[in-house]
DNA sequence: TGTACATCAGTGAACGCGCGTTCACTGATGTAC
DNA sequence: TGTACATCAGTGAACGCGCGTTCACTGATGTAC
């Protein structure tokens, strides 16, 4: 997204700040139309320029293709869950349960950035092969980022770098996995939102648990 | 898939098993596709009867869209992961780590039903929402027997059945996010398959060993 | 059993439409002097 | 500072193409008698 347009009035702006303000409302165009339930695979160059107010081929001025878009949506992206880390470092108001807070963080994080998470899942296996891998290459550095703040919080002291990044692996798994069901969930139904949040509290605890007991014994590789 | 064609000369079959034959093909075609790294949602109708040999509006035969057929996928997912759950019941060879063999299996599984596994893992969370919701039915129904399974082995004893449930999540989750990352593999460097396996190996066993240790204490909700 | 008729899976041609891409263009913004 | 020229973001029209869908059809299979 670009920067906060209202900042200059229009007149003031230069080529340049416009391209970029045109080149957003290509990317908030794209994440709109996968929020009317379009996936973004099936999206069309002149489909994603008619909904930014543009005629087809000005799309050719920023992209070469809508792959090209989606690398730019991935960056976006990657901001998106740089600064889910940040709130989620923020000094908590105390409360018993930190898991069940940061769950709760995530949740309305995932709400309000829905078409962003919506881009992230639903293309992190479908889709292109560069969106596949270049959201993957986030996802793990999203991870090594939560590893690195576990281990500076001096959490898990017994494990090694490598097991607490897979322990960190599997709770970025989870939280992702249930990204699509929050996305999906009625809402007049606050329940089943509740009901999703017990429970994924609860799988992140079960981790942590094994986490907490996990000796790093050496690696217990079968005969081949 | 419809089964075993060459069972029957081709003269003798009814009109009956010869569509049910087309049908079959018309979904071997939709996976194919698939399978050239085009995602199913982008797919037409054209497109599969094309690739399934047949004139274009011989789909409306079978399907009424391509959604519908979507749905029919969905059906013969359920019952490969059904074959899995069967395949990893069966009594094992001896081996001291009978989770590491699991994962061996799965991978396995997954590679030689890699096009199904393809087509879950990028429907599960992109796509049409009636698809999105039929494969989460049919991995909910997967996570569940695996659960009784596990409780019929005697495994856990101490888990009630809903942690025993959320249990089963994680690892189901954590087995279908491998999936992709599976696919993907470059086929010359057997050495990262390896890598993988061992990931996947410690990370069930964190969960079980969180599993392991949980003990069903009352829910602590926060207050609200 | 043989015959006459009904069914219906698959064909072939045609339709209107939106697609991606190209081209020459316009006119405001930017730059050099 | 003012002027003359270059740049280039966005326009408008056009192209060929594959799409979904429709229609009337064919001829083998199935059914009733």
């Amino acid at each position: 997204m670009p920067p906060d347009p209202s900042r200059k009035p229009a007149e003031e702006l230069t080529r340049t700040e416009r391209k970029d303000l045109t080149r957003g409302s290509l990317l908030r165009a794209a994440l709109a139309l996968m929020g009317q339930g379009r996936s973004f695979t099936s999206l069309g160059i002149r489909e994603i320029a008619r909904e930014a107010g543009m005629v087809p081929n000005a799309f050719y001025r920023h992209f070469k293709t809508t792959d090209e878009l989606g690398l730019a949506l991935v960056e976006e992206v990657s901001l998106t869950l740089r600064r889910l880390l940040r709130e989620a470092r923020q000094p908590h108001v105390p409360q018993s349960d930190v898991v069940r807070q940061s769950v709760q963080v995530y949740f309305r994080y995932v709400v309000s950035n829905r078409l962003q998470f919506l881009f992230i899942c639903s293309e992190r296996a479908g889709g292109s092969r560069a969106l596949r891998t270049a959201i993957r290459h986030d996802v793990a550095a999203f991870t090594s980022d939560m590893a690195h703040d576990i281990r500076r919080l001096g959490l898990f002291p017994d494990l090694s770098p490598e097991s607490l990044h897979l322990v960190c692996g599997l709770m970025v798994t989870s939280m992702l996995a249930v990204a699509p069901e929050i996305l999906d969930l009625p809402p007049d139904q606050p329940a089943l939102a509740a009901q999703m949040t017990d429970a994924t509290v609860q799988q992140l605890h079960i981790i942590l648990m094994g986490a907490a007991g996990w000796k790093d014994r050496p690696a217990t590789r079968a005969p081949a």
